[in-house]
DNA sequence: TAATTATGACGAC
DNA sequence: TCGTCCTAATTAC
């Protein structure tokens, strides 16, 4: 369950190891055969994420539209030049355990060792990459040299070059588009910080908010008012705007509307560097480095229902808002 | 082996 | 508001 900023990084892999490449295209599940077929051959030109959306243009006027939703996931195999503005090279992009680690951060293995860890980020480097499921779970250890890898469950799509491969499983949406209909679906899209103009999109954001009587806790949700954000960075977010999700939109004072569109930006960028969705970023250096280890450690409110809150001590609540579940302190938020 | 869970979004009432 | 779609890891039984 990607959030913005698995796109984002998605997207860097796809523009450092496919754009300029010819690709080949299949699918091994069937359920995208014919669009795959389209794509076999062409050369991918250009790539752009927006919100929680990627779009892939290949030669020809051709652009796939892929949205991950709840499930979906890319695992890139094979030779994977990094992307230098990422912090860690990934097999897996997009998914996690349900232990809560990152699989961005948990499922690389590289045959030069050290090469996974990425602690300094410099000119992009190459490595020998392949995929390890968790621990407990079957891996890809004794075949993880393979080429081309082998296919292994639902796979919607394979793109590959003569030396990276990238499996597409579980989208909510992958599809061709023309040029209109990309410019279209972006059109319907509220503001992305990494795309948009900083100026103009606190505008847009903050006079949208501000005109609306839906509650804050929605407005974050609705990927017409801000883009990428999702169900952890909602939770992270309000909490950390001390800010009751309930507030309708038009009633949040213009100055907090504005702050939470700056911290989403601030936590986009980390979010997009180190992988992880990073919301306890006022720390001190050791505790930074336990939140990150660990997940249970990372957020201010998010999956923390029953638990004291980390600056109160006042449980923490969980609801239902928009069909999904909020997590917030009925303490510090007002 | 089945049930549960998940960082999404859509369409039908 | 509900049902539906997409997938796989983990937990419960």
């Amino acid at each position: 369950m990607p959030e913005g900023h698995s796109v984002h990084r998605i997207a860097r892999q796809f523009d450092r190891n496919y754009v300029g490449r010819v690709v080949s295209a299949s699918s091994p599940q069937g359920r995208f055969a014919e669009g795959a077929a389209v794509i076999d051959g062409r050369e991918a030109v250009e790539v752009r994420a927006v919100g929680k959306q990627m779009f892939l243009a290949f030669d020809g006027d051709l652009w796939l539209r892929v949205h991950l939703g709840m499930y979906g996931a890319w695992d890139f195999a094979g030779e994977i030049l990094v992307d230098p503005t990422i912090a860690s090279a990934n097999g897996r992009m997009g998914q996690t355990n349900q232990r809560g680690t990152d699989l961005d951060e948990a499922s690389a293995v590289f045959d030069d060792a050290g090469e996974n860890s990425l602690a300094s980020i410099g000119a992009p480097r190459r490595a020998r990459g392949r995929v390890r499921m968790s621990e407990q779970t079957r891996g890809l250890d004794d075949d993880g040299d393979e080429w081309p890898p082998p296919v292994v469950g639902q796979v919607r799509l394979r793109l590959m070059t003569d030396v990276t491969s990238a499996d597409l499983r579980g989208p909510t949406a992958c599809e061709l588009q023309t040029p209109d209909e990309v410019r279209a679906t972006i059109a319907k899209l509220g503001p992305d910080p990494l795309v948009d103009d900083p100026d103009e999109a606190e505008e847009r954001f903050t006079a949208v908010v501000r005109r609306k009587p839906t509650p804050i806790g929605l407005l974050l949700m609705d990927q017409s008012v801000v883009s990428g954000i999702g169900n952890v960075y909602r939770a992270e977010l309000l909490y950390r705007a001390l800010l009751d999700p309930h507030t309708p939109g038009k009633l949040v004072p213009e100055e907090v509307v504005r702050a939470i569109w700056r911290d989403w930006a601030r936590l986009l960028v980390i979010g997009v560097e180190t992988g992880q969705m990073m919301t306890m970023d006022d720390l001190d250096p050791e505790a930074y480095r336990r939140a990150m280890a660990s997940r249970d450690d990372r957020h201010w409110v998010y999956h923390r229902a029953g638990l004291p809150c980390r600056v109160c001590g006042t449980e923490i609540v969980l609801e239902e808002m928009g069909a999904r579940k909020l997590y917030w302190c009925p303490s510090c938020q007002k």
